[in-house]
DNA sequence: CGGCATCCCTGGGGATACTG
DNA sequence: CAGTATCCCCAGGGATGCCG
Protein backbone atom coordinates (compact mmCIF):
# COMPACT_ATOMS: atom_id res chain seq x y z
CA UNK A 1 0.00 0.00 0.00
CA UNK A 2 2.30 2.75 -1.48
CA UNK A 3 0.12 5.25 -2.99
CA UNK A 4 -3.77 5.11 -2.62
CA UNK A 5 -4.42 5.14 0.83
CA UNK A 6 -2.62 8.43 1.45
CA UNK A 7 -5.22 10.50 1.93
CA UNK A 8 -7.35 8.46 5.00
CA UNK A 9 -4.41 8.05 6.41
CA UNK A 10 -3.54 11.30 6.66
CA UNK A 11 -6.21 12.39 8.46
CA UNK A 12 -6.13 9.25 11.04
CA UNK A 13 -2.12 10.81 11.62
CA UNK A 14 -3.81 14.23 12.92
CA UNK A 15 -5.75 11.99 15.02
CA UNK A 16 -2.83 10.07 16.52
CA UNK A 17 -1.20 13.18 17.04
CA UNK A 18 -4.06 14.34 19.05
CA UNK A 19 -3.52 11.40 21.38
CA UNK A 20 -0.13 11.54 21.54
CA UNK A 21 -0.21 15.04 22.30
CA UNK A 22 -2.62 13.77 25.58
CA UNK A 23 -0.96 10.84 26.33
CA UNK A 24 2.98 12.05 25.47
CA UNK A 25 2.90 14.61 27.68
CA UNK A 26 5.53 14.63 30.88
CA UNK A 27 3.36 12.94 33.42
CA UNK A 28 -0.06 11.42 31.92
CA UNK A 29 0.81 8.02 30.83
CA UNK A 30 2.66 7.79 34.27
CA UNK A 31 -0.49 8.55 36.06
CA UNK A 32 -2.65 6.27 33.53
CA UNK A 33 -0.58 3.52 34.97
CA UNK A 34 -0.48 3.93 38.23
CA UNK A 35 -4.33 3.88 38.41
CA UNK A 36 -3.80 1.25 35.98
CA UNK A 37 -3.12 -0.97 39.40
CA UNK A 38 -6.10 0.47 40.94
CA UNK A 39 -7.67 3.74 42.67
CA UNK A 40 -4.92 6.18 44.16
CA UNK A 41 -5.66 9.10 46.24
CA UNK A 42 -4.04 12.60 45.01
CA UNK A 43 -1.09 11.80 47.86
CA UNK A 44 -0.42 8.80 46.42
CA UNK A 45 0.22 9.76 43.24
CA UNK A 46 1.83 12.69 43.71
CA UNK A 47 4.15 10.12 46.04
CA UNK A 48 4.20 7.29 43.57
CA UNK A 49 5.17 9.60 40.46
CA UNK A 50 8.80 10.69 41.41
CA UNK A 51 9.68 14.09 39.94
CA UNK A 52 6.09 15.27 39.66
CA UNK A 53 5.14 18.61 40.92
CA UNK A 54 1.33 19.09 42.96
CA UNK A 55 1.03 21.65 40.26
CA UNK A 56 1.57 19.69 37.32
CA UNK A 57 -0.27 16.41 39.04
CA UNK A 58 -3.31 18.64 39.09
CA UNK A 59 -3.37 20.08 35.57
CA UNK A 60 -2.49 16.87 34.14
CA UNK A 61 -5.67 14.88 36.51
CA UNK A 62 -8.08 17.55 35.01
CA UNK A 63 -7.12 17.46 31.78
CA UNK A 64 -7.49 12.85 31.68
CA UNK A 65 -10.45 13.69 33.81
CA UNK A 66 -12.01 16.36 31.04
CA UNK A 67 -10.90 13.44 28.39
CA UNK A 68 -13.09 10.93 30.50
CA UNK A 69 -10.34 8.64 31.14
CA UNK A 70 -10.10 8.98 34.92
CA UNK A 71 -12.48 9.49 37.16
CA UNK A 72 -12.92 12.37 40.35
CA UNK A 73 -14.68 11.46 43.34
CA UNK A 74 -13.92 14.04 46.38
CA UNK A 75 -14.75 12.91 49.80
CA UNK A 76 -15.07 15.93 51.55
CA UNK A 77 -14.05 14.80 55.12
CA UNK A 78 -11.39 16.59 57.49
CA UNK A 79 -8.96 16.41 56.09
CA UNK A 80 -10.41 16.00 52.49
CA UNK A 81 -9.65 13.18 50.24
CA UNK A 82 -9.65 12.75 46.46
CA UNK A 83 -9.64 9.60 44.69
CA UNK A 84 -9.15 9.31 41.16
CA UNK A 85 -9.62 6.09 38.90
CA UNK A 86 -9.42 5.31 35.33
CA UNK A 87 -12.68 5.13 33.47
CA UNK A 88 -13.04 1.98 30.93
CA UNK A 89 -12.36 4.78 28.02
CA UNK A 90 -9.21 5.04 30.07
CA UNK A 91 -8.34 1.20 30.74
CA UNK A 92 -9.15 0.72 27.17
CA UNK A 93 -6.57 3.46 26.81
CA UNK A 94 -3.55 1.17 28.93
CA UNK A 95 -3.41 -1.75 26.02
CA UNK A 96 -2.26 0.35 23.48
CA UNK A 97 0.09 1.94 25.74
CA UNK A 98 1.47 -1.18 27.02
CA UNK A 99 1.65 -1.94 23.58
CA UNK A 100 4.02 0.55 23.21
CA UNK A 101 5.75 0.23 26.60
CA UNK A 102 6.38 -3.49 25.11
CA UNK A 103 8.21 -2.33 22.28
CA UNK A 104 9.80 0.44 24.08
CA UNK A 105 11.66 -2.69 26.67
CA UNK A 106 12.30 -4.65 23.21
CA UNK A 107 14.03 -2.07 21.48
CA UNK A 108 15.68 0.01 24.12
CA UNK A 109 19.02 -1.57 23.20
CA UNK A 110 18.90 -1.04 19.91
CA UNK A 111 18.10 2.09 20.10
CA UNK A 112 20.57 2.80 22.97
CA UNK A 113 23.27 1.45 20.50
CA UNK A 114 22.08 3.37 17.10
CA UNK A 115 22.45 6.39 19.29
CA UNK A 116 25.93 5.94 20.28
CA UNK A 117 26.82 5.07 17.26
CA UNK A 118 25.28 8.14 15.93
CA UNK A 119 27.11 10.45 18.44
CA UNK A 120 30.26 8.39 17.60
CA UNK A 121 29.92 9.58 13.82
CA UNK A 122 29.06 13.17 14.37
CA UNK A 123 31.30 13.89 17.37
CA UNK A 124 34.69 13.93 15.32
CA UNK A 125 33.15 16.85 12.90
CA UNK B 1 8.70 3.31 44.10
CA UNK B 2 7.64 3.27 47.91
CA UNK B 3 6.50 -0.83 47.93
CA UNK B 4 7.37 -3.45 46.46
CA UNK B 5 4.79 -4.32 43.73
CA UNK B 6 5.01 -0.89 41.81
CA UNK B 7 8.84 -1.47 41.35
CA UNK B 8 9.20 -3.18 38.31
CA UNK B 9 6.29 -1.34 36.58
CA UNK B 10 8.02 2.15 37.29
CA UNK B 11 10.94 1.46 35.69
CA UNK B 12 9.18 0.41 32.45
CA UNK B 13 6.84 3.57 32.60
CA UNK B 14 10.27 5.99 32.18
CA UNK B 15 11.21 3.78 29.14
CA UNK B 16 7.35 4.38 27.73
CA UNK B 17 8.21 8.08 29.32
CA UNK B 18 11.48 7.82 27.11
CA UNK B 19 9.83 6.62 24.35
CA UNK B 20 6.62 8.84 23.83
CA UNK B 21 9.48 11.93 24.50
CA UNK B 22 10.64 10.57 20.73
CA UNK B 23 7.48 9.96 19.35
CA UNK B 24 5.09 11.99 20.84
CA UNK B 25 6.69 15.57 20.26
CA UNK B 26 5.03 17.45 17.31
CA UNK B 27 6.27 15.68 13.89
CA UNK B 28 7.74 12.32 14.60
CA UNK B 29 4.14 10.12 14.13
CA UNK B 30 3.78 12.13 11.15
CA UNK B 31 6.92 10.88 9.51
CA UNK B 32 7.11 7.71 10.56
CA UNK B 33 4.05 7.55 9.04
CA UNK B 34 4.48 9.04 5.99
CA UNK B 35 7.62 6.87 5.58
CA UNK B 36 5.32 3.67 6.55
CA UNK B 37 3.76 3.98 3.19
CA UNK B 38 7.18 3.86 1.50
CA UNK B 39 10.32 6.14 1.38
CA UNK B 40 10.64 9.94 0.68
CA UNK B 41 12.46 12.87 -0.30
CA UNK B 42 13.07 15.73 2.05
CA UNK B 43 10.73 17.86 -0.19
CA UNK B 44 7.71 15.20 -0.42
CA UNK B 45 7.80 14.88 3.03
CA UNK B 46 7.50 18.38 4.02
CA UNK B 47 4.61 18.70 1.25
CA UNK B 48 3.02 15.92 2.53
CA UNK B 49 2.75 16.84 6.38
CA UNK B 50 0.94 19.68 6.80
CA UNK B 51 1.99 22.66 8.64
CA UNK B 52 5.98 21.24 9.17
CA UNK B 53 8.45 23.99 8.73
CA UNK B 54 11.96 22.50 7.06
CA UNK B 55 13.94 23.31 10.39
CA UNK B 56 11.01 21.03 12.42
CA UNK B 57 11.51 18.60 9.81
CA UNK B 58 15.07 18.48 9.71
CA UNK B 59 15.44 18.17 13.22
CA UNK B 60 12.98 15.40 13.57
CA UNK B 61 14.70 13.46 10.82
CA UNK B 62 17.62 13.55 12.69
CA UNK B 63 16.53 12.44 15.43
CA UNK B 64 14.59 9.33 14.58
CA UNK B 65 18.11 8.94 12.17
CA UNK B 66 19.31 9.13 15.46
CA UNK B 67 17.72 6.65 17.23
CA UNK B 68 18.23 4.34 14.10
CA UNK B 69 14.26 4.38 12.99
CA UNK B 70 14.72 5.82 9.82
CA UNK B 71 17.44 6.05 7.10
CA UNK B 72 19.10 8.83 5.47
CA UNK B 73 20.88 8.71 2.09
CA UNK B 74 22.25 11.39 0.02
CA UNK B 75 22.75 11.29 -3.66
CA UNK B 76 25.34 13.89 -4.20
CA UNK B 77 23.64 15.24 -7.94
CA UNK B 78 22.53 18.83 -8.97
CA UNK B 79 20.22 19.23 -7.85
CA UNK B 80 20.79 17.18 -4.97
CA UNK B 81 18.64 14.42 -3.36
CA UNK B 82 18.11 13.13 0.07
CA UNK B 83 16.14 10.08 0.53
CA UNK B 84 14.93 8.92 4.14
CA UNK B 85 13.14 5.58 4.46
CA UNK B 86 12.20 3.13 8.03
CA UNK B 87 14.52 0.75 8.87
CA UNK B 88 13.50 -2.17 10.30
CA UNK B 89 13.12 -1.31 13.54
CA UNK B 90 11.57 1.75 12.86
CA UNK B 91 8.70 -0.15 10.71
CA UNK B 92 8.30 -2.03 14.01
CA UNK B 93 7.44 0.69 15.91
CA UNK B 94 4.82 1.43 13.26
CA UNK B 95 2.35 -1.30 14.56
CA UNK B 96 2.04 -0.08 18.39
CA UNK B 97 1.51 3.31 16.87
CA UNK B 98 -1.07 1.88 14.76
CA UNK B 99 -2.59 0.73 18.20
CA UNK B 100 -2.66 3.59 19.46
CA UNK B 101 -4.22 5.34 16.06
CA UNK B 102 -6.83 2.74 16.43
CA UNK B 103 -7.47 3.42 19.72
CA UNK B 104 -7.87 7.28 18.99
CA UNK B 105 -10.07 6.72 15.76
CA UNK B 106 -12.19 4.36 18.11
CA UNK B 107 -12.45 6.11 20.74
CA UNK B 108 -12.70 10.29 19.21
CA UNK B 109 -15.97 10.68 19.37
CA UNK B 110 -16.55 9.78 23.20
CA UNK B 111 -13.68 11.67 23.90
CA UNK B 112 -15.26 14.62 22.56
CA UNK B 113 -17.98 14.50 24.03
CA UNK B 114 -16.60 14.11 27.20
CA UNK B 115 -14.59 17.04 26.62
CA UNK B 116 -18.13 19.15 25.70
CA UNK B 117 -19.53 17.38 29.11
CA UNK B 118 -16.53 18.60 31.15
CA UNK B 119 -17.04 21.88 29.72
CA UNK B 120 -19.55 22.73 29.91
CA UNK B 121 -19.89 21.49 33.72
CA UNK B 122 -16.97 24.31 34.48
CA UNK B 123 -17.93 27.01 32.39
CA UNK B 124 -20.93 28.12 34.65
CA UNK B 125 -19.43 28.42 37.83
C1' DC C 1 17.17 20.95 -3.34
C1' DG C 2 18.26 20.30 1.32
C1' DG C 3 19.88 22.02 4.60
C1' DC C 4 22.29 25.11 8.90
C1' DA C 5 22.32 29.59 11.59
C1' DT C 6 20.07 33.23 13.78
C1' DC C 7 16.37 35.74 15.99
C1' DC C 8 12.51 35.74 18.68
C1' DC C 9 8.42 34.57 21.12
C1' DT C 10 5.12 31.50 23.23
C1' DG C 11 3.84 28.24 26.78
C1' DG C 12 5.25 24.11 29.42
C1' DG C 13 6.46 23.45 33.66
C1' DG C 14 9.25 24.10 38.27
C1' DA C 15 9.37 26.57 43.00
C1' DT C 16 7.07 28.81 46.33
C1' DA C 17 3.32 30.63 49.10
C1' DC C 18 -1.47 30.80 50.42
C1' DT C 19 -6.47 28.61 51.29
C1' DG C 20 -10.69 25.56 52.48
C1' DC D 1 -4.90 16.84 52.43
C1' DA D 2 -5.77 18.72 48.13
C1' DG D 3 -5.62 21.97 45.87
C1' DT D 4 -5.25 27.43 43.62
C1' DA D 5 -2.39 31.49 42.55
C1' DT D 6 1.86 33.73 41.29
C1' DC D 7 6.31 34.29 39.56
C1' DC D 8 9.81 32.98 36.64
C1' DC D 9 12.76 30.40 33.53
C1' DC D 10 14.01 27.93 29.60
C1' DA D 11 13.17 24.69 25.71
C1' DG D 12 10.17 24.06 21.62
C1' DG D 13 9.40 25.68 17.63
C1' DG D 14 8.08 29.38 13.89
C1' DA D 15 10.13 32.91 10.47
C1' DT D 16 13.68 34.41 7.90
C1' DG D 17 18.08 34.43 5.54
C1' DC D 18 22.30 32.32 3.73
C1' DC D 19 25.07 28.25 1.65
C1' DG D 20 26.83 23.97 -1.14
Amino acid sequence: MTNSSTVHHTSECVRVSEVLARVGDKWSIQVIATLGEGPRRFSELKRGIDGVSQRMLTLTLRGLERDGLITRKVTPSIPPRVDYALTDVGKSLLEPVKALGDWAIANRTTVDAARSIYDARTDDM
